[in-house]
DNA sequence: TGCAGTGTTGCTTC
DNA sequence: CGAAGCAACACTGC
């Protein structure tokens, strides 16, 4: 799914309707979601009888610590995203039992399901099947999560502290950025939108930037990942609340997916270029080399 | 019909 | 050895 505003939203959501329940069972038909424990039935036999005590977020990464003293990390990769409902299993998948948002044709691609205790489901739809699952020690994960950039949201992530965390790193600002060791939480979307807010050309080399673009960029990136939280995130694809409804940070998208538009700042035509493997998205006016 | 795709890792190549 | 590029994962929608 998504970047850092979509999973944040996705935990709001969940503690409003998971927090303080426990696992009853688990269903999947794609079983190597689960990473860890390999084997699907000691998967199950952790999670039974848990509870839920806590439920946050680090990079991209949903985690559930557990009264266990092991905890559930939920990583939806690209098209993965949790739902709370409740769903019958018909014809070989799984259909929402209300009418409404769950109904979305992007929520149907359910291929985990955890039972709760008070009768609820929470439902992993995952159209490409890369999302995954891991069952870790609280203490071990916390420890492994370690390895990860700085939170970009947190008070404590100030402009030194970007700095520092784009100190000798070389190479294509975008790409720099998107380096989940470096930052935590940016991806193409949100990328793409600092960028521009920032008037910095993704393929600029990072040692080229001035420290007043540097700021610009630090400021951005806040800017528009705080805002991305605010509005839920962006559903232009598949992307869904816990609730099955969409995210309204579209509304708000300057460049991403804006080919062939003008323009906000100055009605230069918008432009794709790739690389990286991925689309990015500039006003060669506003962002040059 | 063919290709792009909100992520991350790991392999290959230079 | 480091950096850059690319494939892999898997599948739908445009």
């Amino acid at each position: 799914m998504p970047e850092l505003p979509e999973v944040e939203t996705t935990v709001k959501g969940l503690r409003a309707r998971v927090l303080k329940r426990a696992f009853v069972d688990v269903w999947s038909d794609w079983q190597k979601t689960i990473k860890k424990p390999v084997a699907f039935e000691d998967f199950k036999k952790e999670l039974k009888n848990k509870k839920i005590l806590n439920i946050s977020r680090r990079a991209k990464n949903v985690i559930f610590d557990l009264s266990s003293g092991y905890s559930l990390l939920v990583h939806q990769k690209m098209t993965g995203h949790l739902l709370v409902g409740t769903w019958k299993f018909e014809n070989g998948r799984w259909l929402p039992e209300e009418k409404g948002p769950l109904e979305d044709s992007y929520n149907l691609f359910i291929h985990l399901v955890f039972f709760l205790d008070d009768g609820n489901m929470m439902a992993l739809s995952d159209l490409r099947k890369f999302a995954k699952v891991e069952l870790w020690d609280s203490k071990e994960l916390k420890k492994e999560l370690e390895k990860l950039g700085p939170e970009p949201l947190e008070k404590t992530f100030t402009f030194k502290k970007f700095k520092e965390a784009l100190k000798g790193k070389r190479g294509k600002i975008k790409i720099v950025l998107m380096n989940p060791e470096v930052v935590s939480g940016i991806g193409n979307i949100y990328a793409n939108e600092a960028l521009w807010m920032a008037k910095i050309h993704p393929k600029k080399d990072v040692s080229k930037i001035k420290e007043s673009e540097l700021r610009k960029l630090f400021d951005a990136i806040k800017k528009v990942l705080a805002l991305g939280v605010e509005l839920g995130g962006e559903s232009f694809s598949d992307y869904r609340k816990p609730d099955g409804s969409k995210g309204s940070f579209g509304t708000e998208r300057k460049v991403y997916k804006r080919e062939k538009q003008p323009c906000f700042r100055c009605k230069t035509i918008i432009k794709r270029i790739h690389f990286n493997g991925r689309s990015s998205f500039i006003c060669e006016t506003c962002q040059q080399l």
